[in-house]
DNA sequence: CGGCAGCCTTGATTTCGGTCAAAGCCGCCC
DNA sequence: GGGCGGCTTTGACCGAAATCAAGGCTGCCG
């Protein structure tokens, strides 16, 4: 479904001069210097499940990158449907280079760490780097190809490939490490069932019974709502319409 | 739904050296020395509805920008069932740099005519010329944009508010000098009810049902199958589900 | 002109997933 | 412990869209 490891394949983490942490994204496209004049701005922060990191209501002046945890990003109608429309794992970017206009919310799904950076700070550096708008692209190219994979899972799959498409989802990027010819896995399930759901274009009530019928089918197991695990990644496989 | 204007502001229309038409796109990024070196190896050419541009069977070496026309892109799951996951419209660019792989289809919706770019060249040249990879970048997020909305479509909207949106996305992009502010429109459909199924994740006779409605309740008007008459476009606007 | 092929529309029936309603589970806080 | 609130599960029923099945329209070609 993704092919997330191409994305930051060039080098390897780079010691972050602003959050003391080594990791991907826009810190590896900078040089030193860059990154020194980045670190006096910028600053390693958590936030809670539930917090709003973009709403439509404030503007937003800061890029991130993710260290850990998984933010959603939503779009809502205005009768309040709503649809989780991509997801972002470590070590993806967050933010909205040259202010795409696009009434987007991004939300921490789960407790969530990011190194933030001031907006006018990494736009100045673009234009300076070539090698950052680089990375940026190749970010944008691979979030542009999950999101057209995953309209093929809203327009044409049904409630049950839904489901399991979105437990394989989930598995092969809450573990970025997991081998891609693993037989089983088990993870936390970063999203509550109305997530699940409006990641899906479901209601909670399908997902629910999805989910106990692949659990009385022998396909996973749950405990405490949460973790999930998978012990034959082929039948989970077969299950998600391929 | 797009801000398609905002992809190539950037510049007025550039005279292209090989196709010999002014359009937007790639040539607007290089400069004459550049334009010249791309002469050599590009053409411009025109091809019928069904033609295949970009297939998961053949390798595709070039890059093109659309000139007129709609190119659909489609996505298929093993069984056959298909997903439209983006329409491109002229000044559009199509191609896949850096080859992310995707399995994804390129099919001409409508006669379309191309500028068509050798892939090394582009590539080649994208290292040279950072104006190039930015308005590639500004192009994706476009897409990405596009795409997004399109999920919330796909995931939360019933099939009237589905067509209905259709309808709009099209008048909006078929003709890109419509103002905003205009009341009524006229255009042809540049899919087959089979197409639109497919956009919007439907059977042909769903979409044929609610055209039928939209028609009847006196929204739109079709003459020979193809050609849609908006009077109202406020009407059509409410049954999209904003 | 007549027949055929490709689309499109319309109707009857079925079904998957939504809606409504109730109850279970679990953690938390008093 | 007990009660409360949030999340989840389960059941009964309903309805929107899919499926199945004709039939119509148009353009093309013999």
């Amino acid at each position: 479904m993704t092919v997330r490891q191409d994305v930051h394949s060039s080098g390897t983490p780079v010691l972050c001069q602003s959050c003391e942490a080594r990791h991907h994204g826009v810190c590896g496209a900078l040089d030193p210097d860059q990154l020194m004049g980045l670190a006096k701005t910028s600053s390693k922060h958590t936030v809670e499940p539930g917090a709003e990191l973009i709403g439509d209501t404030e503007a937003v002046d800061s890029y991130s990158n993710v260290l850990s945890g998984v933010v959603k990003l939503t779009k809502s109608l205005s009768d309040g449907r709503q649809q989780i429309v991509g997801l972002q794992f470590a070590p993806d970017f967050l933010g909205r280079p040259f202010k795409v206009e696009s009434a987007i919310n991004a939300e921490a799904a789960t407790a969530v760490s990011l190194c933030s950076f001031p907006k006018a700070a990494i736009e100045r550096m673009m234009k300076e780097s070539p090698e950052l708008e680089h990375r940026l692209l190749k970010q944008t190219l691979n979030e542009l190809d999950e999101a057209r994979n995953w309209m093929v899972t809203l327009g044409r799959k049904s409630a049950s490939e839904k489901v399991a498409s979105f437990l394989l989802m989930i598995a092969r990027n809450i573990d970025p490490a997991l081998d891609p010819s693993a037989q089983s896995t088990s993870f936390d399930l970063p999203l509550t069932r109305a997530d699940i759901a409006d990641f899906l274009g479901l209601t909670i009530e399908t997902v629910s019974r999805q989910l106990t019928r692949l659990r009385s089918d022998g396909v996973i197991r749950i405990e405490n709502n949460r973790h999930v695990t998978v012990d034959n990644l082929n039948r989970l496989q077969r299950r998600s319409g391929a």
